[in-house]
DNA sequence: TGGGGTATTATCACC
DNA sequence: GGTGATCCATACCCCA
């Protein structure tokens, strides 16, 4: 049986073809052309309850985390409380530094439509459920002017009603407080394959949280909560919290969505770990690495280059961070140290995409418009002569190389109309599946994506649809919904919510598909 | 061979 | 429902 509102196209389409042999050497092989707060009570439980087993390096840093959350805290009381102070002084003379905000004028031409939930507007979700698509909300103020100031504090940073950045903070807070003490899990047999039949759009999970075309989505890796983070064409992140309504207490104008404009282009990149679940990084083409640090309240600098960053990614358990800048460049920012670590040339043009192997955090994979995707061994990387474990190529630009949750498989999307699978011992086992990722000028790129295990890759598709493909029974299935009146371009799998899937368009809309 | 020009594509606001 | 504007991607063609 089908669920209300999703159309599943059966039978699926095999479109696999046959494993390629590969045509590149395993090893070693240079790239085709190398240039390139908790209460302490609470927090001593958690100590000693810890103390009593041998931690891993995951729980470690965690504990150290919180820690110097703690010690951050009780430093910022005094803080608040100076500022509380200042602030009364603050009114009587004029800013020191004032922001500077030099909004683009198509933002004022194009006013973010920030979400109302049907329900916040008196609109029955039958109406939507039937096919209509939402009514237009009222526009609402332009995003927010970025500025370029190094330093940026969260309110110069926010378009949002005074005191709603509050609610976010809170909740933040919140979450860090019930945060696991393990990373998330994935998929396992015991848990059943997902029932991609039980993945249903319902009217209250559509939203439109920020104007023009999202580049970027991630969830907050938290495990009771779904709230996603989207980076924007012009530079502005805006975060949907989707259960906001169970904190009860929210007025109507509470949508849960908070939006800010911490860059001046496009965000290319957001990554938060999971053991750090108050800072938020994101990167954009203006060449600023900008750090959301929700409990300082701060969206400060931590890098600035010359180049455009195209690509963001960290290791797990690790806070260093990886990106790609420029034409094919790759560095390594040293967060502790505050300073660039190493810096390779990888690709000759643009890396689209970093990603790590869960299984072995030596491996990385990376996408480049040259028109390859290349797993790389950090241990056997070297400035002058960067060696790749493997390459694969597409006759065009490749635009994501994921790994798999288990990391012993990738998927590479190429708008060669190609996605690869590549499996096997050092993955040379690979499948080419036709599909069409011509999205042209206008759409965000297509980047297929894992969902909980390795079965399974999500995709957007041309026909306002999403393209399940089973990697174990070679087929494509389409995931459709009247409720999707666009097409999703760039997806996100929640990390412990199975079934929950953020997928979002060029029209800045979220469609978040979940499973009953 | 490299740089410049152009075609392609979807979405949204406005009429 | 039609139309114009968007313009931060890419491939391809042509010409110097």
């Amino acid at each position: 049986m089908i669920p209300r509102g999703i159309t599943v196209s059966l039978p699926a389409t095999s479109l696999f073809f046959p494993p390629l042999p590969s045509t590149k050497p395993l090893h070693p092989l240079t790239p085709p052309h190398p240039k390139k707060k908790k209460s302490q009570k609470a927090l001593s439980l958690r100590l000693s309850l810890m103390a009593s087993k041998t931690l891993t390096e995951y729980e470690r840093k965690r504990l150290e985390n919180i820690k110097r959350n703690d010690e951050m805290i009780a430093s910022l009381m005094l803080q608040r409380k100076a500022a509380d102070l200042s602030s009364s002084i603050k009114r009587l003379k004029p800013q020191i530094r004032p922001l500077k905000r030099h909004s683009p004028e198509k933002n004022n031409k194009t006013p973010v439509v920030i979400r109302r939930s049907l329900r916040a507007r008196g609109i029955p979700p039958d109406a939507a459920a039937k096919g209509s698509p939402p009514p237009p909300s009222p526009p609402a103020p332009p995003p927010p002017s970025p500025a370029k100031s190094p330093s940026l504090t969260i309110r110069e940073a926010s378009s949002n009603a005074p005191g709603k950045d509050r609610r976010l903070i809170e909740t933040v807070a919140r979450m860090c407080e019930n945060a696991p003490l393990s990373p998330p899990k994935r998929m396992s047999s015991t848990d059943g394959p997902l029932d991609l039949r039980s993945l249903k759009l319902e009217p209250e999970h559509v939203a439109r949280i920020i104007s023009g075309r999202i580049m970027a989505v991630q969830f907050f890796p938290f495990v009771d909560r779904r709230v996603v983070a989207v980076g924007g064409k012009f530079g502005n992140v805006s975060f949907w919290d989707v259960d906001c309504g169970l904190d009860g207490g929210n007025d109507a104008d509470d949508d849960g969505v908070y939006l800010y404009g911490p860059h001046t282009s496009p965000v290319s990149g957001i990554s938060i770990q999971p053991f750090s679940l108050s800072k938020v990084l994101t990167s954009s083409y203006d060449g600023f690495i900008r750090l959301m640090d929700v409990e300082k309240e701060t969206f400060n600098m931590l890098y600035s280059g010359d180049d455009a960053i195209y690509s963001l990614s960290q290791r797990p358990l690790e806070t260093n961070v990886y990106f790609g800048e420029g034409q094919g460049g790759l560095k390594i920012w040293d967060e502790r140290a505050g300073k660039v670590l190493s810096s390779y040339s990888l690709h000759e043009k643009r890396i689209n995409t970093i990603d790590f192997s869960s299984c072995n955090a030596n491996l990385m994979a990376t996408s480049s418009t040259d028109g390859t995707a290349c797993i790389w061994d950090l241990r056997k990387i070297s400035k002058h002569r960067p060696g790749s474990l493997r390459i694969h190529q597409h006759e065009k630009a490749v635009h994501s190389a994921y790994f798999s949750p288990s990391g012993s498989c990738l998927a590479t999307t190429s708008i060669d109309n190609r996605i690869g699978i590549l499996s096997g011992d050092n993955f040379m086992d690979v499948s080419m599946i036709r599909h069409d990722n011509q999205t042209g000028r206008w759409l965000s790129s297509f980047r297929a994506i894992w969902g909980w295990d390795d079965s399974h890759v999500f995709v957007g598709n041309m026909k306002r649809a999403v393209d399940v493909i089973s990697t174990v029974k070679k087929t494509t299935t389409a995931m459709e919904s009247p409720l999707m009146t666009a097409i999703p371009c760039r997806f996100a799998a929640h990390p412990y919510r199975h079934g929950t899937l953020a997928s979002t368009t060029s029209g800045g809309q979220i469609y978040m598909w979940t499973s009953t």
